[in-house]
DNA sequence: AGGGCAACCGGACCCTGGTCCGGATAGCGG
DNA sequence: CCGCTATCCGGACCAGGGTCCGGTTGCCCT
């Protein structure tokens, strides 16, 4: 369970990728960060896993509709205003919660085996990219359904950076002609969690149907000049 | 004001376009509900009046935010109770609001002077319609970006719907190839108000590169074969 | 060891979205 | 013109998110 918040091990040998996360300005949540790995007090750093912990159970108990900020600190033992301070709003303990799947994920797609990790050619890990990524979040939709209410943050979340610069990277080696970083956000809107949602749930489509567009839209997107 | 909400006009000669509403389950909002223009009543229909001008005020002077679903109430004389049976939520109270400027939108692409409209080859209005669906909702942004915290509203709003289904006509007149519900869905993303207001605000991106990467998408995904 | 301070804790408090139901009223048929 | 009913109205009520501040406690420095 996502201890204190270690910030993710960008690998060696992905320099363009830095490169495209300094160019987002994501430096001071995704990098080290120097000098304020901001320690959390005893107290603070055990509280904030025992909320983490509960919060996790109830998730799984009554979907993310039961996950309320009051109940999390009730089950914790723990006054309401400490949960907020913590996860600073109901999205924030959302995304701590994903923090866990989403970094399964990243060790996939940033330090796993081909098609999907270093080792396989630009266009074939895009493809490999988008199938990850519509069976991760659809598999958890539940909770990033619930993430994603704050249209605002899934713009700015650390892990949605890192899947930015990520197709970035890709679309750059591949030689994608034209803007590439609104490529990837066209990618990006693609694998969006409630847009699969609605065309797996209320027009009846399926995951096979949804990765083969994606393997077309790679296709078209990122084919060289 | 938008009064007691006619369902709106698609044009004759576009007959296509109707299908794709068919295909998208999108009938009984969208088109004249043969049987069911629920009438108000005498005075709900008055209420429905004076609730969108007041708030149509409200949302001009403060902005979104002041737009309160008890603040209607009380400025309209009215209970909040009425409110809500009126438009359901406050989403439901965002979209009324927005249909005015929606109409517009769509009076133009559907059967206003080419580009935007017919009498323009497919592709081409394409292109317009990206560049004029950027512009209007960036204009209106407060409001739709208020209407589009309900995620899965966005993609069932008849505004939305009827959007879609242009797209896809547009797509098929052009002979896109590749599945085209999932083509017109990823360039809806692309125009989503979200994504163009974190890229211009946050981003520091102009509405002509956006522009720019629009044209550039459509020419690589509607291209034929 | 112990003193001082920053960080933390708790829970009362406010606000707003949403629900509910007893009472009123428009519109219709006689 | 009158009465009946489906519809509408109002505002009390609830829940959940978010804020605040007086009191407490870990942590560091001397």
């Amino acid at each position: 369970m996502t201890e204190p918040l270690p910030p993710f091990p960008v690998p060696e040998g992905h320099d363009d990728l830095l490169d495209d996360l300094k160019k987002l300005n994501a430096l001071p949540e995704v990098v080290p960060a120097p000098g304020e790995p901001p320690r959390l007090r005893a107290d603070a750093a055990r509280n904030r896993t025992r909320l983490l912990e509960v919060a996790a159970r109830l998730a799984d108990e009554g979907g993310a509709a039961r996950l309320t900020m009051e109940a999390v600190a009730n089950a914790a033992q723990v006054g309401k205003g400490t949960v907020f301070r913590r996860f600073g709003d109901r999205t924030g303990l959302l995304i701590a919660l994903l923090d866990h799947h989403e970094r399964e994920l990243q060790a996939a797609f940033l330090t796993g085996p081909p098609p999907l990790g270093p080792d396989a050619p630009p266009v074939e890990r895009l493809r490999a990219f988008g199938a990850a990524v519509i069976r991760h979040d659809h598999a958890h939709r539940d909770l990033y359904l619930a993430a994603h209410a704050d249209a605002s943050r899934r713009h700015t979340s650390p892990a949605g950076l890192l899947r930015l610069s990520h197709l970035c990277m890709l679309l750059r080696r591949a030689e994608a002609p034209g803007d590439v970083e609104l490529l990837a956000q066209t990618l990006l809107g693609y694998l969006d969690v409630s847009l699969v949602d609605h065309l797996v749930a209320r027009r009846g489509m399926t995951l096979e149907r949804l990765e083969d567009g994606w393997t077309h839209l790679v296709g078209r997107l990122a084919g060289k000049g």
